[in-house]
DNA sequence: CATGAATTTCCTGATT
DNA sequence: GAATCAGGAAATTCAT
């Protein structure tokens, strides 16, 4: 009889890792208090998109100026970055290598079963403010900056013998984002996370890096959110991005409404970074 | 306390 | 008329 290779079922389970099967009736919500990211996957089932993801997020939480990071050191899929040694990430980060370290490590490991961080008290605070039906929201205010252990300071796990760091010099981790991201970071944020982005903003040239809002008010309101300003409107938003002209993070685009273009000045967009 | 960057707030006027 | 776009001006918030 003809009967299906197993193979092939596994094949077809392990590579059906579409959007349709993680968070369809918000049960997520239970394992996130393990882990600030909201992966369904395991990272080394991690696109090059959710690398970057999980990078920004890092760079986040720790208030750690992105620019100061390569992102394009990370160019990579999940599988890699896992792939990836202590001193890998050293060499790709610089003096941020250790923590970004930590933190995948930790990710492969929350994979596995959720871990107890003890003290993680993540407030409900998905007060649902929302226009998205399934979808919460994207991945703005997931978590506080606040609530996540200091983990790569701390850890034990990673006194290792040749850390050069501290003798070649002993540079500061650079931090200078105001209170977390800017707008326009908040903006690219949205605009790469495809997957859990409800039709907030979308890509109108993609490799131009043209996007138009689809639901201004909405991503006002994450905005606002974000910067703990209930008031936030698209009016008051718009007037900030269209300072981003004079910097040239943003470019003009006219005739087209709700459409704007990132500038020479704005980075980590552009799908091959250089 | 002073200062600067990045918005935030408000507003008038022009366009779509 | 509603929603946007344009900027100027001033206020605010936060970090250094």
């Amino acid at each position: 009889m003809s009967v299906i290779p197993s193979t092939t079922l596994d094949f077809q389970l392990t590579t059906s890792w579409g959007p349709n099967n993680s968070y369809s009736d918000g049960l997520f919500m239970s394992n996130y208090t393990s882990c600030p990211w909201p992966h369904d996957a395991s990272p080394q089932l991690w696109s090059k998109y959710q690398v970057w993801e999980w990078l920004r997020q890092v760079m986040d939480v720790h208030q750690i100026d992105a620019s100061s990071v390569p992102f394009q050191n990370f160019d990579m899929d999940g599988q890699q970055l896992c792939s990836l040694s202590y001193q890998d990430f050293i060499r790709a980060a610089g003096c941020v290598g250790p923590l970004l370290f930590q933190s995948i490590t930790e990710l492969k490991w929350s994979g596995q079963f959720p871990m107890d961080t003890g003290q993680l008290d993540i407030k409900p605070e998905f007060d649902v403010f929302s226009p998205f039906p399934e979808v919460n929201y994207p991945y703005a205010e997931l978590f506080d900056p606040s609530t996540v252990p200091l983990t790569a300071a701390t850890s034990p796990v990673f006194s290792s013998p040749d850390i050069k760091q501290s003798n070649s010099r002993p540079h500061q981790v650079k931090k200078h984002n105001p209170r977390g991201i800017h707008l326009w970071e908040f903006i690219r944020d949205i605009l790469l996370n495809p997957e859990r982005n409800p039709g907030l903003i979308k890509w109108e040239d993609r490799t131009e890096g043209v996007f138009r809002f689809l639901k201004s008010e909405a991503v006002a309101q994450l905005w606002g959110k974000k910067k703990n300003n209930s008031s936030m409107t698209y009016e008051k938003l718009s007037r900030a991005m269209r300072y981003y002209y004079k910097r040239e993070i943003l470019e003009r685009v006219d005739g087209r409404r709700l459409v704007y273009k990132f500038g020479r000045n704005a980075r980590g967009w552009r799908e091959t970074e250089k």
